[in-house]
DNA sequence: CCAAAAAATTTGTAGGATGATTGGTACATC
DNA sequence: GATGTACCAATCATCCTACAAATTTTTTGG
């Protein structure tokens, strides 16, 4: 067995360093990055060192630089960035497919783990939504609304799962949020919400699964609905 | 309105240019870029401009430099690596739910879509495994095996869906292929493609989602039983 | 106090110098 | 002829200085 040269570049080992200062919350998202004078000094390299690593964190996402005025935090995962480009290239129904099969095993994971602590969260997701509801309150009905779902899918329990969905949820609603209302969908959605809930709450997998795919269905109709306009 | 500063630093529009050359097969994936000297002139940029553009590329996982000898392209997509640096700080487990969550609904489209080349694929992979069954060759089953199950997602038709199942596939195959034995499995994942073909070929979209499940649930457990050990 | 001008700060780009690693060649040795 | 050694050339890695461009802060003049 060949042993692996395990000599990194020092650029790497800066650009590593870095990223495990903001995931560890060294550095918040917003923060800014001291200068790179002072960086140089505390990671003891060069300009061109120090510059080449922030520029790979740059590129990924994590950072992003202002010439004159400095360094902020963009992100703390650089998957949001990839996913973002690479989900551009596809097609909004591609993406609502993905979403739709994250979603489903999310639900059905969901009923099965479920504890009583994400029971609550739900109800107060429900409350949210039905309150926006009668306030006729679109967005706040919206962000809710996409709360509860990102609810359902972190009773899953799954990092990967939640990490994926977050990104496939976000980019789906940043092409669609122009041009859509959604009011149509208040009465539907509320009640995909109580069912929904109801079988995860009796630990139905089976049903949790058919509301999801139900709910998806119904969106991907409305979705087509406006692409042919 | 205030219009947006929409110049791109240097470096981003040449690693920009990189990244499409690769994508467009101009450089493909093994081949050797040109020394840094070369494309220097080429993109018309500082050293710096063009060092700082390869670098935020090798951290993105495209492109891998080898001081001495060249820089070399290394996968034509940043996604691929992004994932895998993700997916490293999950648990076995919880991508094997994410991959069956994808699989799922992959062979659930591919029941509603697949067209008769699509059957013949998934046909001749089916008898690669029966092949290398009778020869009791370990190694094609597996790669026959993986095969067949990315056919099913191929037919899909879905390009997310796809990219995302083969890097959940790689990344967990590289987990296990060191410490694990299929062998029991010969004969349930033979009987697992022939009924999930045959699903398939009817259009029957819930018995084709049953059989993946029933297959994944196994595999689970059988990852299971090796992390015990 | 306010607004314009000046200065300081900070990142962007350029170019050069030296070191380290790799791949290959020539040559001596056996 | 095979093998090992010394050397050389190509290439990337790191460091350095200098200046440009954009932004922020300070100073200044009314």
């Amino acid at each position: 067995m060949i042993l692996k040269t395990n000599r990194k570049s020092l650029v790497e080992q800066v650009a590593e360093q870095i990223e495990q200062l903001i995931e560890q919350k060294h550095w918040k998202v917003g923060d800014k990055l001291p200068p790179e004078m002072e960086l140089i000094e505390e990671f003891d390299v060069s300009r061109n060192t120090l510059r080449e690593a922030v520029r790979a964190l740059v590129h990924a996402g994590l950072l992003e630089t202002k010439q004159g005025s400095g360094t902020i935090v963009r992100s703390t995962s650089a998957l949001d960035a990839a996913l973002k480009r690479h989900v551009k290239k596809s097609t909004m129904l591609e993406t609502l497919e993905v979403r739709l099969a994250l979603e489903k095993q999310a639900a059905q994971m969901a009923a099965e783990r479920r504890t009583e602590s994400d029971l609550i969260d739900l109800e107060v997701c429900i409350n949210n939504c039905k309150e926006a509801s009668a306030k006729k309150d679109l967005e706040q009905f919206i962000s809710s609304d996409i709360q509860f779902h990102k609810t359902v899918v972190a009773a899953s329990n799954n990092q990967l799962l939640i990490d994926l969905y977050e990104n496939m949820t976000e980019v789906l609603f940043s092409f669609v949020q122009d041009f859509m209302t959604i009011e149509p969908l208040f009465p539907f959605e509320q009640g995909i919400h109580l069912e929904l809930f109801k079988a995860i709450q009796k630990q139905n997998k089976e049903s949790a699964a058919a509301y999801v795919e139900n709910d998806m269905e119904v969106l991907k109709e409305s979705i087509i609905k406006i692409l042919k306009e």
